[in-house]
DNA sequence: AGCACGCCGACT
DNA sequence: GTCGGCGTGCTC
C-alpha cells in the first residue's frame, strides 16, 4: 500500500451518524457470508437499533446472526413483504471504525462485504452473555455432625470466597460428596463464581527498558506521534538491534493514555516467546488471537475487546478484524513477511489493511522489520512514512562475517550436499564446542523421487507437483494438498524393485549426511512438519539454547525470530532456492530470508559467521549480503522495479480462472480476456496456464492485469467482471489485488 | 453460511 | 422401480 487516497466517505455511500431506527423503519442488515449487499428488516415492536448493532434475523428458513448497516434501506420492492429483526443481542455495537474497514477491505480487495464482515464475526459464542460457574461460599451454620474431611473443606472455605466444587474438595483432598454433604446441610451455599478477566490490564510502568541512544531516540519519536492522528512509521533495524524494545515504548504510552493497542505478528509460532517478553516489560501477558486459540477463551476476548476490557492484543492477521472501540495503535512486526498476505476467503495484505485501519482511526501504525519490503521502503524515502533506523546490533553483539561457497569450484561430492568448505567450518565450530545451523528450506528427504529403469516419476494425483519423500514417515507427500501415500518397494510402472532413487536434498537427507559425517555431534531437525507439535518445538528450541545441540538442521522456520544464543556458524546450504523461477519478488524474498537465517549467527557475543553455498556467487541478491551491504540490495531492486514498473511503481492485480478440468478452466479464462474493457494504460497479460498449472484437481489459468498507480483498479475489474459472461458450472474466479506471486 | 431443489447410482 | 449422493442457487 502506499499513497492511495485515504478511505473516504464517498466510497460507503452515507456514514453520518444515523438515528436509531424504531419500530417500524427498516434497516440494513449485513450477513456474515458471501451476499452482495445488505438485507433489508423491519425493526419490531419494542425494539430500537442503530448503525453497528448485532441481531439475529430471519433468512429463508432459520435464523443467523447480522450487524446493523449504514446503508439505507436498499430494497426497492414492495416493503409490505419485509421481515422483522428477531432479537437484538445485548452486546456493544461493532463500532463505526469497524464497520467502515469492512466497507473499504471489500472495495479494495473486490469480494462481498459480507465475507469480510464474517472475518469480524468469528466468534459466535461471544454474543451470549458470559456464564457464571457455579460455585459455593461459606454462610450457613455449621453441620450437627463434625468429621476431619468435612472441617478441612471448612478450614478452606473460612476464606469466605466463593469455590468451585472441584475445586475445594480437591484442594481439602476429599471427594466431592463431602462438599455436597455440607451444601446439603445449609452450611455451604450456592454463588455465581464471576468469570476470571481473560486479560489483565498491562502496565505500562512495569519495567521500562534501558535503551541505547539510538533506541531512546526512537521511542522519542514515537511517543511523539502516539497521540497525533494517523501516520505510519518504519522501524528499520538489523537482527537484534531491539526494534521490539522501541515500538514497546509506544504501546506503552498508548496504554498510559487509556487506548487499546494491537500487535500483529506473522506466525503463530513465535507468539508464545513474545507473550512472554510482553509481559517481562508490562507485567501482565496481552490477549492471544490466532486460529489456534480455543473458542471459549476466543469468546471471551472477542467480548474483552468490545467491551474495552482489553486493551493489549497480540495476534495474527485476523485480528485486525477485532471489534476495538478505541483502538489507538497499530504495530505490525516482521511487516515484509509474505504470511501477512493470504487467503482466508478474503485475500488480503494484513500488513496494508493495518495501514488502512490506522487512517480510518486516525492513529498511528508502526511497521518493523530488519528487512523492509521494497514498499514499505519506497514509502518512507518518498517521505509518506516515518523511518526510525536502529544501526547497531544491541549489547555489543557482533554481526556475523559472510562468505560464499562457490559451488562451482568447491563441489560437494556425488550424493552429498556440503561443499568441504562448509565441512570444515562445521568441524571447527563444533570442535570449539559452538553451534552450527545449516540451513535448508525444503522439508522431507527429497523433492522427487524417480525410477532408474523406467523414469517414472511420483505425481501428486489432485496437483501438478512431484511428490517428496519423508523417509521417517516411509511416505511420499504432497506438499500443496497434502496427499499421502507409502512408499513403495517395487516401481508402480514398470515393477522392478530396488530401483527407485530420491533426487535432491530435503533436510532429512541433510541430516543424514551430518550423521555420516559428524557420528559423534549431538544434530537436531528443526522443520514445520516435526511430529509432536508445538509443544515438542519448544522443548527442542529450549534445548537449542542450553546447548544441548552441536548442529541444528531446519527450514524456514529457524529463521524466524528464535535465538539461538550459542550459534557460531551458520551454513546456507542453497542460497540459490528461492532466486530459481521468475517471481516478482524472488529476489525480495531471497534477500529477507538470507539476511534473517545469517543473523542468526552471533546475536550475543563471540565471533561468528555465515557461508553461503551458491552457485551464483556474482548474483547482486548473494553480493549483497555477502557485503553486508542493505542499501546496494535496496537501492538496486527499487531501481530495477522502477524501470520494470513494477510495485510499488505501478499496480497489479491478478485474475485466477479455476475449473474441474482444464478445457473448462481454459474456456472462461478466454471468454474473462474478450470481456476485458479497453484502457489507454490499463493492461492485461494472459490467460496463461498458471506455473502450479493443478491444485487439489483444480485447473487454474492466469490473467495479470498491470496499470499505473494512479488508475482504479477495482473499478475497472468491476466493470470488467460485469461485462463478463458469468461462469457456469464450477468454474471460478478469483481476484488478488497486489498479488505477492505468480504462482 | 445453511437449506432446498434437482438430476444420476445402489438397494428394500 | 425408489432412496439419496451433493452440485447449484437463493435467502430481505
Amino acid at each position: 500500500m502506499d499513497d492511495r487516497p485515504p478511505p473516504s466517505d464517498d466510497l460507503f455511500g452515507s456514514t453520518g451518524l444515523s438515528p436509531a431506527a424504531a419500530p417500524g423503519d427498516v434497516v440494513s442488515v449485513l450477513l456474515p457470508f458471501a451476499v452482495a449487499e445488505p438485507y433489508s428488516y423491519r425493526v419490531p415492536h419494542g425494539m430500537t437499533v442503530a448503525p453497528g448493532d448485532i441481531v439475529e434475523v430471519p433468512l429463508a428458513t432459520r435464523n443467523v446472526v447480522g450487524v446493523v448497516w449504514d446503508d439505507g434501506p436498499g430494497l426497492d420492492r414492495s416493503s409490505n413483504r419485509l421481515r422483522l429483526i428477531a432479537t437484538r443481542f445485548d452486546v456493544p455495537p461493532l463500532p463505526t471504525a469497524s464497520r467502515k474497514f469492512v466497507d473499504w477491505v471489500a472495495a479494495y480487495t473486490l469480494t462481498t462485504r459480507g465475507m469480510v464482515l464474517r472475518m469480524v464475526m468469528r466468534a459466535p459464542g461471544a454474543l451470549e452473555p458470559e456464564t457464571a460457574r457455579p460455585g459455593f461460599r461459606l454462610a450457613g451454620p455449621p453441620p450437627e455432625r463434625i468429621t476431619p474431611a468435612r472441617q478441612r473443606v471448612l478450614d478452606l472455605a473460612a476464606d469466605g470466597l466463593a469455590w468451585s466444587k472441584s475445586g475445594l474438595a480437591g484442594a481439602a483432598g476429599v471427594s466431592t460428596g463431602v462438599v455436597d454433604g455440607l451444601v446439603a446441610s445449609g452450611t455451604l451455599v450456592p454463588v455465581d463464581i464471576p468469570p476470571a478477566p481473560v486479560a489483565v490490564a498491562p502496565d505500562p510502568a512495569f519495567a521500562v527498558a534501558a535503551l541505547n541512544p539510538a533506541q531512546a531516540e526512537g521511542a522519542a519519536a514515537l511517543r511523539a506521534v502516539a497521540g497525533e492522528g494517523f501516520s505510519v512509521t518504519l522501524i528499520d533495524g538489523v537482527t537484534g538491534s531491539g526494534k521490539t524494545e522501541v515500538y514497546f515504548e509506544a504501546v506503552a504510552e498508548i496504554l498510559s493514555r487509556g487506548g487499546q493497542v494491537l500487535i500483529l505478528l506473522p506466525e503463530i509460532a513465535l507468539t508464545a516467546a513474545f507473550l512472554d517478553r510482553f509481559a517481562l516489560r508490562f507485567g501482565q501477558r496481552p490477549a492471544e488471537w490466532h486460529s489456534d486459540v480455543p473458542p471459549r477463551i476466543r469468546e471471551r476476548i472477542w467480548r474483552g475487546v468490545a467491551d474495552g476490557s482489553v486493551r493489549a492484543v497480540v495476534g495474527a492477521r485476523s485480528s485486525l478484524f477485532l471489534p476495538f472501540p478505541d483502538l489507538r495503535l497499530i504495530v505490525v512486526d516482521e511487516e515484509h513477511d509474505i504470511a501477512y498476505k493470504q487467503d482466508d476467503g478474503v485475500t488480503y495484505n494484513a500488513r496494508d489493511m493495518a495501514v488502512v485501519r490506522g487512517q480510518i482511526g486516525k492513529f498511528p501504525v508502526v511497521l518493523s522489520s530488519a528487512t523492509p519490503s521494497i514498499e514499505s521502503r519506497v514509502n518512507a524515502d518518498q517521505g509518506r512514512y516515518r523511518r526510525i533506523v536502529l544501526p547497531d546490533r544491541f549489547a555489543g553483539a557482533l554481526l556475523p562475517k559472510i562468505a560464499a561457497v562457490d559451488l562451482r569450484i568447491d563441489q560437494p561430492e556425488r550424493g552429498r550436499w556440503l561443499a568441504p568448505q562448509l565441512v570444515s567450518a562445521v568441524a571447527e565450530t563444533i570442535a570449539d564446542r559452538g553451534q552450527a545451523l545449516l540451513f535448508l528450506n525444503r522439508r522431507g528427504y527429497a523433492p522427487l523421487t524417480l525410477c532408474r529403469t523406467c523414469g517414472h516419476r511420483f505425481q501428486c494425483p489432485n496437483c501438478a507437483t512431484w511428490l517428496v519423500e519423508h523417509r521417517f514417515r516411509g511416505q511420499l507427500v504432497c506438499h500443496h494438498c497434502g496427499h499421502a501415500e507409502r512408499r513403495p518397494d517395487a516401481c508402480p510402472q514398470c515393477g522392478n524393485e530396488d530401483t527407485l532413487v530420491a533426487c535432491g536434498p530435503g533436510v532429512e537427507r541433510l541430516a543424514e549426511e551430518v550423521h555420516a559425517r559428524f557420528p559423534d555431534a549431538r544434530t537436531t531437525v528443526l522443520s514445520s512438519d516435526m511430529l509432536g507439535g508445538v509443544q515438542r518445538m519448544r522443548r527442542e528450541l529450549k534445548a537449542i539454547a542450553d546447548g544441548e545441540a552441536d548442529i541444528i538442521i531446519g527450514t524456514q522456520l529457524v529463521a524466524k525470530g528464535h535465538n539461538f544464543p550459542l550459534l557460531r556458524l551458520v551454513g546456507v546450504v542453497d542460497a540459490d532456492l528461492g532466486l530459481a523461477h521468475g517471481d516478482l519478488r524472488a529476489a525480495e524474498r531471497t534477500f529477507q530470508l538470507l539476511s534473517q537465517v545469517t543473523g542468526r549467527a552471533g546475536r550475543v557475543g563471540g565471533a561468528s559467521r555465515a557461508l553461503l553455498q551458491t552457485s551464483a556467487p556474482d548474483h547482486p541478491v548473494i553480493e549483497a549480503i555477502v557485503a553486508g551491504d542493505r542499501e546496494a540490495f535496496y537501492a538496486r531492486e527499487i531501481e530495477e522495479r522502477r524501470i520494470a514498473q513494477l510495485p510499488p511503481f505501478a499496480r497489479l492485480v491478478a485474475l485466477i480462472v479455476t475449473g474441474p478440468d482444464r478445457a473448462s478452466a481454459r474456456a472462461h479464462a478466454t471468454a474473462l480476456r474478450a470481456a476485458a474493457p479497453f484502457s489507454e494504460t490499463i493492461s492485461v497479460f494472459g490467460p496463461a496456464e498458471a506455473p502450479l498449472a493443478v491444485i487439489r484437481g483444480q485447473h487454474r489459468y492466469r490473467m495479470l492485469l498491470h496499470a499505473p498507480r494512479s488508475a482504479d483498479v477495482q473499478a475497472y475489474v468491476r466493470q470488467w467482471l460485469g461485462a463478463a459472461p458469468p461462469p457456469r458450472g464450477s468454474v471460478r474466479v478469483q481476484v488478488d489485488v497486489d498479488p505477492q506471486s505468480f504462482m
